[in-house]
DNA sequence: CTGTTAGCGCGTTCAG
DNA sequence: CTGAACGCGCTAACAG
């Protein structure tokens, strides 16, 4: 279809050639069940409508429903770095945040469109503060978190004056609504599936708790939750390689690594050391980060859902737009199973 | 600050408190430089404004100018697959679109920060029509095209009525604007180092023009034009291991591979085969996935500057906007050396 | 079941 | 330099 230089049809040129009013029009094209209109009226005016084009203005309906049905974005780690981060200068891979970003978007976006949502407005990074939010633009907001990073965003929106939802964290202020992964059964699941294969000595390797980032200390809480409920003795988070070495020396036969990419380094100080993964070390990461196949030939690792936490915050912003009170949902993670572990070697002599 | 419960002022409360009319105060607010309004006026009604947080409702503004300043964003490659796709079937790691779409969100949104574009609108996947462009929501539209699929939303986009810019292509139909990673000159830089290095039989591994994929296909003729100028001779495609082996076992010492993920497999042949990259063999990729420092042991590999496309996006989009005419920009790829490339092995005997 | 009417909040004439 | 009046396109309320 050509719509160059197509002049925009109006409601008003749709009801008369529908031989209607403008109002009758509107009741029809909004669908509204409250207002009831013959049937075969509806339908012609349905299919003049379409024969003209005719596209309802969203400026104008927002300006007089005062609402517009779009839900508001912030990708917080895109953008420059805030003062108050805790961890300024560590250098993580952007990449790592951008495979995250981009499967929030496709979460956000599948979920939007299976919720109807007409659009979603994404805020320019380091853009927003909780008076831009008053502009109308939006009927709600979710809020992308970096762990990494401080809440500086969040905090500034206690008592928004839109419903808020924020993702990948469980620490936003009251009155915020929260998805995020349960990091400590994820956590979880990467112990259990090591001692499954016979392995009762794991180490942690990461900054855990001692980091100050949320997920990692969850990660390492996780872990220490799970070695006591199988009756194992947790050991003291490991983040550099000589102490890794030691630890393996000492009897370690399994790494759960608090991400992806701290396997990697665990691997490759354990590779340079002559140790083997998974023959003498397993080694679990976390994250399922873009290339965790090739870590470690192939690294076993808890999955992070994303795209599900996304849709989950969706569907927890339009339950709020629906009255109901901010709440916390905590998404499974999966693991995947790869090549770096395998049960433990019997210790012979 | 806290907007609980606060009730949004208009601009007409600022006007009374100012001790102006309305008039008055969008004069100043809107900053346009052709009404003149006295100093101080102009300064009372800016700090009265503020001072009672009032921001101007957007939707009232949009329909009194019949514009918003935003611009829309449809992220082709998320949502369900199109009919057209020619590789239907073929798995590629979502991991690896994501990555891009995040740095594409990430490009934009920046870019919209410093050029103070007020918000980006996403639509959800697969529910643009051209249709949907007439409703006013937005000034102008990105996609950011997903080259493994059809473009049918672009075909559907013929005389838009709004400007639009395609990011990641070369084959929109006429008036839209393109942006796109200069393909063939990332496969150029990649040949040309490895002739630097003094290799001269250099492979070309993937699908490339018989895959029917623009990327792959400019990829593929990139390595051509560049080992001619250097007056060497292109080998045929390759795409399994098998043959790979035989070239390699011919003579071959060198292979770019269209992507880090053919990398990838490339070098599972060769290792499998027992031959050592770079030591045997030099191996180049093309898209610097996340994980490519991982692939091969470090993978030397072409950077595709996604966040820089979708700045350029953003760029091209409001020069349309300001008048200018279509136009197609590529931008130069960049090479990053890891440690899948070495000198060219002195051939003993 | 349908039509008439009155704004939503703002930006922009055009008098003063 | 300032203010009164109008209308962008649509929908909610109400009258018929």
């Amino acid at each position: 279809m050509d719509y160059a230089g197509t002049v925009k049809v109006r409601i008003k040129e749709v009801a008369i050639a529908a031989g209607v009013s403008t109002a009758t029009v509107s009741k029809v094209l909004s669908g509204r069940a409250d207002y009831q209109v013959h049937a075969e009226t509806a339908e012609r005016v349905r299919r003049v409508a379409y024969e003209l084009g005719y596209v309802p203005d969203v400026a104008a309906r927002n300006l007089r429903t005062r609402q517009t049905g779009q839900l508001g974005v912030v990708l917080e780690a895109v953008g420059p770095s805030e003062p108050d981060s805790l961890l300024t200068g560590v250098a993580v891979s952007d990449a790592v945040r951008r495979t995250f970003d981009g499967a929030i978007m496709a979460g956000l976006s599948e979920a939007a469109r299976e919720l109807e949502v007409p659009a979603l407005v994404v805020y320019p990074s380091g853009q927003l503060d909780a008076r831009t939010l008053l502009d109308g633009r939006v009927d709600g907001l979710l809020v992308s978190c970096d762990p990494l990073r401080g809440h500086g965003l969040l905090h500034g929106l206690r008592s928004p004056p839109v419903p808020v939802v924020a993702l990948w964290t469980q620490r936003a202020p009251e009155g915020i609504g929260m998805v995020d992964v349960n990091h400590a059964q994820g956590a979880g699941i990467a112990v259990h599936h090591l001692v499954e294969l016979g392995h009762t000595r794991i180490a942690f390797y990461g900054g855990g708790v001692r980091s100050g980032v949320e997920h990692f200390a969850r990660r390492e809480q996780g872990y220490r939750s799970a070695l006591e409920e199988a009756g194992l003795l947790p050991q003291s988070a490991i983040h550099d390689g000589p102490r890794l070495l030691q630890a393996v020396q000492g009897g370690v036969t399994a790494v759960f690594a608090e991400t992806d990419l701290g396997a990697a380094a665990a691997f490759h100080a354990l590779d340079s050391a002559g140790l083997s993964v998974p023959a003498d070390v397993s080694l679990v990461g976390f994250d399922d980060i873009q290339g965790a196949e090739y870590i470690a030939g192939g690294l076993t690792t808890v999955y992070q859902p994303a795209a599900e936490m996304a849709a989950a915050g969706v569907r927890a912003l339009l339950a709020r737009l629906d009255g109901e009170a901010p709440q916390t949902a905590l998404l499974r993670p999966r693991l995947i199973r790869r090549r770096s572990t395998a049960p433990v070697r019997v210790v012979s002599g």
